[in-house]
DNA sequence: ATATCGATTATCT
DNA sequence: GATAATCGATATG
């Protein structure tokens, strides 16, 4: 008896002058694409929240105070991965944006698992017992990179439009509905911008959608 | 359900 | 020496 399963809709890789603009329309067009992580299986996960940094006039972006050695990836050529380390315990992955000079980048927030779920668990030493157990997976910066595996050392600078390069980012011609945009979570500085954005309805995103006032 | 807190280290002042 | 784009555990209503 062989289960047949949905076919997944094949992934295009996003080209150069996707990333090559602000962050913030960078931002919004990333909701409903793949994040690919290429490996003895493939992961693949949906992008459902995601934070603009645009570089220059915003206080609380890594390269608001000009290019450094761990920021350098900001300042480069659009669509590469800026992979940092934060609080001693985790990384969080970036895709840079504008033009190669001036820094802008989109932090990674939340994904929704396709594939590679076990792997996934695995990675994130979890068992899942039921689908409510898939959430915790990818549901953070954080805990996105440790379920992609996803390091500084091997992972900063990687071509996110190459679909040869270890973790790559597509397009399966999923269509986004329900787009709103919050204020940025963890920040000090500049802390009323509405600059995260999320698929409202997603049960995987890393907070809840603030209520309005 | 929300709130608070400790862990742990690269980076910058 | 202080800080940080977080997480997981524990406490409290």
């Amino acid at each position: 008896m062989s289960q047949l399963k949905p076919q997944a809709r094949p992934i295009r890789p996003l080209d150069r002058a996707f990333f090559n603009r602000d962050p913030r329309p960078v931002s919004r067009a990333l909701l409903g694409k793949v994040l690919v992580r290429e490996g003895l299986s493939r992961l693949v996960g949906r992008i459902v929240e995601v934070e603009a940094y645009p570089g220059e006039e915003d206080p609380a972006a890594h390269s608001a105070a000009g290019k450094t050695a761990r920021n350098a990836v900001l300042f480069g050529p659009p669509g590469y991965a800026y992979i940092y380390f934060i609080y001693g315990n985790h990384y969080c992955l970036n895709v840079s944006c504008e033009p190669d000079g001036r820094a802008g980048g989109v932090l990674f927030r939340a994904l929704e698992p396709i594939a590679g779920i076990t792997e996934m668990a695995k990675a994130r030493g979890m068992k899942i017992h039921g689908p409510g157990d898939l959430v915790k997976l990818t549901n953070g910066p954080g805990r996105l990179c440790e379920a992609f595996d996803i390091t500084r050392a091997r992972d900063n600078g990687t071509d996110l439009t190459s679909p040869t390069s270890r973790l790559w980012i597509g397009d399966d011609r999923y269509v986004a509905r329900g787009i709103q945009t919050t204020p940025r979570i963890g920040i000090t500085k500049a802390a009323e911008m509405p600059l995260r954005y999320v698929l409202s309805a997603s049960p995987f995103l890393s907070k809840r959608i603030p209520a309005k006032r």
